[in-house]
DNA sequence: CCCCTACTTGACAGCGAGTGACAAAATCCT
DNA sequence: AGGATTTTGTCACTCGCTGTCAAGTAGGGG
């Protein structure tokens, strides 16, 4: 709903050399502002130095991202794409639990240990800036948006159960609590092994909504 | 951590001349900018407006708020406390899930139907401006710092225990769930009463934390 | 009643994010 | 190489927000 991505058009082969250098340009201002963001901070980090960084214009940072957050988020729909697809995916025996763990971790996998969310730096920015963590926020509504259906068709319910929604929002909360409990106690846990608490744990609630 | 509010020295009898103006500046510049952000939208009310309406400069409005955001926000620090209190207060024989919904119905009364974020187009920005849904999340963010070491002394868990951190998690997140649904499913249930449902439904699944 | 002090306000200047318009430069195609 | 297309830089502008400073206003003491 919010940002189309850079994924139009490439089945023309986008390896013209215009577009390899289009994406020397995207990569160097996103890696220039990851890095000026991490040292020096949010607010603190002008569009300006960041596309000098790369050695471009201010004005052409904004052509290549929507905003100076977007710099952070710009593969979001990439990720949410993957959590959709996984969710979808059912493998036979397996819980409906084990099944969102399974999404969580894909997603997880695809973001890959070089993403800058995984930067416990840069992921405590995604909490505290403002424009981060409302960015946030939307990405986490929209997987309680993509989780409810399936746990409704999973108990038989109407697709927009409140118990269903209500079940996802506390599935979404909790992995929202690990990842904050990541970011600031020490920051020394895996993601994933966070994750994993989480799903051990809610395992026992979530199996009890059909009660 | 964010807001200061207004409360600070009222002992001494706030009533003196200067202070009944003051008092009523902010309440024109609170009143404008609601009745605005809701006929117009927030990103198309400019703070001049919101002042011209109060008949003041934009530079006072920035003396009364911290921000543009800060008015819809500037009561959060009381709304806090009380969640803080109406948690510490015990009553006989009640459950942990009965208090938490106690303590989430207090805030709601203590907000009064008058509140605007009672006013579903004012809560609907609440999600989709960017700077009010960070504002959102931070007040959720210190919800569940308050109710994950209430959850853990019930449960005989360490403070920090995750388990505690992730329930408070879930419950906070089951309720965010329920304020979307509120605001996008037509909009006509009273908030507490999808706040009963919530914690109806959340009470299996947190009893269940000391299996 | 007036003046002195403290507080409040307005006007101005300035910064950074973001956008529109237009011209210059690079790239692509023939 | 030349023309069409795309990308980029520059300029100018709006808006949120802040610092500064001078002017205005209320309250207290003489």
């Amino acid at each position: 709903m919010t940002s189309p991505g850079l994924r139009t058009a490439d089945p023309p082969k986008p390896t013209s050399l215009r577009e390899q250098k289009k994406l020397r340009t995207r990569e160097a201002l996103a890696r220039a502002a990851i890095r000026l963001f991490s040292e020096r901070g949010y607010d603190e980090t002008t569009v300006e130095e960041i596309a000098s960084q790369a050695n471009v214009s201010a004005r052409t940072f904004f052509r290549y991202f929507k905003s100076k957050e977007d710099v952070i988020f710009f593969d979001s729909d990439e990720l949410t794409e993957t959590y959709r697809e996984s969710l979808a995916t059912r493998i036979p025996g397996e819980t409906l639990v084990d099944r969102v763990r399974r999404a969580s971790r894909d997603v997880l996998r695809v973001m890959g240990y070089e993403h800058p969310h995984y930067d416990v730096r840069v992921g405590r920015l995604l909490l505290e800036v403002p424009a981060l963590s409302a960015r946030m926020a939307a990405l986490d509504a929209q997987r309680e948006d993509i989780l409810a259906p399936v746990i409704a068709e999973e108990y038989g319910l109407a697709p927009e159960d409140p118990r269903a929604q209500l079940a996802a929002g506390a599935v979404v909360g909790s992995i929202r609590a690990m990842r904050r409990r990541w970011l600031y106690a020490g920051g020394v846990d895996r993601p994933a092994d966070l994750l994993d608490e989480a799903f051990m744990l809610l395992r026992r609630g979530l199996d009890h909504l059909n009660d």
